[in-house]
Order: structure tokens, then C-alpha cells, then sequence
DNA sequence: GAGTAATTTGGAATCATTATCAGTTAGTAT
DNA sequence: ATACTAACTGATAATGATTCCAAATTACTC
């Protein structure tokens, strides 16, 4: 069974969306590129170095930090910043919301399915007083598994 | 002409307030907490601790960050943790949405007129899938002054 | 294919935050 | 009032994430 067409985008597409954006298409970047957009576990910069580093081993630490910046900035991904914890990295640019649980930390993404999130982040752009970046919607909290097994005692998640 | 009384709280209501909570109404406490109390600014720690430090020189930067620690856990005030930068404290607790400018730093309340954030907040916590302890909901760009500054390039918060 | 500006790299530096631990103190019981 | 104890403070050190630096390398343009 092959893997669904959007799913993964091959090398060459990678290349040009990194090109048509003013960025150099190094094979480094290529390959952080596509590791973020086959992942939906909102990985932080380590992680994606250590799968990136697997298959291309003489990767820097450095180089990761700043393909993650530049296509932040370019707004081809998305960065969470956590309550704890480091930054994390996700695929999908259109604004929806996370939730992290403070003692697992995994973060799943919180897609309401009504339209009010979005709602208010253009009403936010449309009030013009701001040039706005990024929007940012985080819950933390425990998720099911850690709360059950936490029974009792409760993690707020302060710093 | 007085300060309203809401506006200052004394120093004898406040160690009441932390007793209340189970904390220990120590000076060092009692400043800080006060401190935030009376500041709009969201400051750091580092600026919350400068400005106790004014009237109790001897006062650790450890215990400023305990303290705060201590204060967001029992929900007495609230954490921001911005996109960039070290993290804020806000003496609302109340969930609002939060605006930071990118370039000078500085964070304003965003608070919307409607009661949709509320009730997004409301909806999340009682899908029941989490046990929800904290709600942040931030927005990063440019304010009006650092964007007209810099008019043309355009910094957008990347970290 | 050569030139050039961007990129990669590794190591070191910085910044925010957390841990350790001995000494001190607030709140309580005597 | 005095003593007791758990909680707190403060100095220092450690950690963890992120950023800076400068030299070597490489993708893209002509």
C-alpha cells in the first residue's frame, strides 16, 4: 500500500518550496523539512535532530536550530512554546490550539470543530492596533492516562 | 489624593491571603506578591526581583522564582510564557488573551470584548478529555510603534 | 566552471531556570 | 514568653535550551 500522495512530499517538491521562498535547498534542510512534515507529534528541536542525524550523520545540532527559525519565519511551520519544556514544531500553519500534558508532555492538537478559534484570531488581525506574527493557543493540564494514574495529586504545570 | 482602595491591597490582607493558601507569610513574600499585584506590566522575574530587591536588598533571586512558583500553583497569579523571552506573570487570573510585541517586548491584555474566549476556554475544560490547570492564549507580531519604526522589514517573533 | 553569498559546523557563550544544602524564620504548641 | 518544627531563604553550583562566533564548505548565478 503506498503512502498516500500528500502525505509525503518528495524531495524535489521540498527543494523547490524551500527555493520559491528565497531559501537555499541544502540537502540538510531537505531532509529536516520533510522529517517535520511526516511527523504529527509535535517534535521538539532535539528530536528532530537525533532522526534527522540517523540518516545523515555528520548533522549539527546548530544547522537543525537554524532551519527551524528560518522556516518559522517564513511561515512554512509552526513553533509551540510550551509552558515547560522546549519549543516543539508542527506541520500545520493554520491556527488551532494545543494541549500539552505537564508530566508526559505530549502535546495533541486541539481542533474545536466549530470556527470560533479562527474567529477570533482574524478579529484580533482585524483590529489592526497589531501586525500580528503568530497566534499561540495552549492548554496545560494532565492528559487521561497521567491524570488516572495520578489519582489524587495534580501537576498544574507551573514553571 | 488616596489610591482606590482595590488597587493596593495591605500588607496585612495579603499575608492573610497567602496564610489562607497554606503558604507562609514571610516579608520576602509579602513584597513580591505585592509587587506583581500593583504592576500591569506582565514583568519578569528578573524585573519583579529588582524592584523588591529597591526595599529589601538582602532578597535572592531564588526566592523570587519560588515564590512566583508558588503563587502560580495555587492560582493566585498567572504565567505567560512568550514566544521568546522569559516568562511573565500577570496578577489577573482570569482567562484573557495576551498580545507581545516581538521587537520591544512588551505585552498587553487582550482582552475581547465578547465572551468567546471564555467560552472556548469553557468548552476545552469540559470536553472532559483533560484535566485542564492553565489556559495561555498569546498572539506575537509587532505593536503599532515598533511597526511604523521599522516600517518595511518585518520581524516576526521566529525564535 | 568560477565567484559569491549563504549555509553548515563545532565549540564556546549566554540566558533562564532548577537543584542543593546549610542556616534562618514563621507559625504553632507548650 | 519559649521552644519546636516544618517551611522558607539565600549563596552557589548545575542544568537545559538557545544563541553566538568564526572558519570551512556548498548551492546557486553568471
Amino acid at each position: 500500500m503506498p503512502a498516500p500522495a500528500e502525505d509525503l512530499l518528495m524531495k524535489s517538491e521540498i527543494a523547490e518550496r524551500l527555493r520559491s521562498i528565497g531559501l537555499k535547498a541544502t540537502p540538510q534542510r531537505i531532509l529536516i523539512f520533510q522529517e517535520i512534515l511526516s511527523r504529527e507529534d509535535h517534535p521538539t528541536a532535539e528530536a528532530i535532530f537525533s532522526a534527522v542525524k540517523r540518516v545523515h550523520p555528520t548533522l549539527s545540532f546548530n544547522t537543525v536550530y537554524h532551519t527551524l527559525q528560518a522556516l518559522t519565519e517564513k511561515e512554512l511551520i509552526n513553533v509551540i512554546r510550551p509552558v515547560v519544556d522546549a519549543a516543539r514544531y508542527d506541520p500545520i500553519t493554520e491556527v488551532h490550539g494545543h494541549f500539552m500534558c505537564s508530566k508526559c508532555k505530549r502535546i495533541d492538537d486541539q481542533l474545536l470543530e466549530d470556527p470560533t478559534l479562527k474567529q477570533i484570531d482574524s478579529e484580533v488581525k482585524a483590529s489592526g492596533r497589531y501586525w500580528i506574527a503568530q497566534s499561540q493557543i495552549l492548554w496545560v493540564g494532565l492528559c487521561e492516562a497521567c491524570r488516572d494514574e495520578s489519582s489524587g495529586r495534580r501537576d498544574n504545570g507551573a514553571p
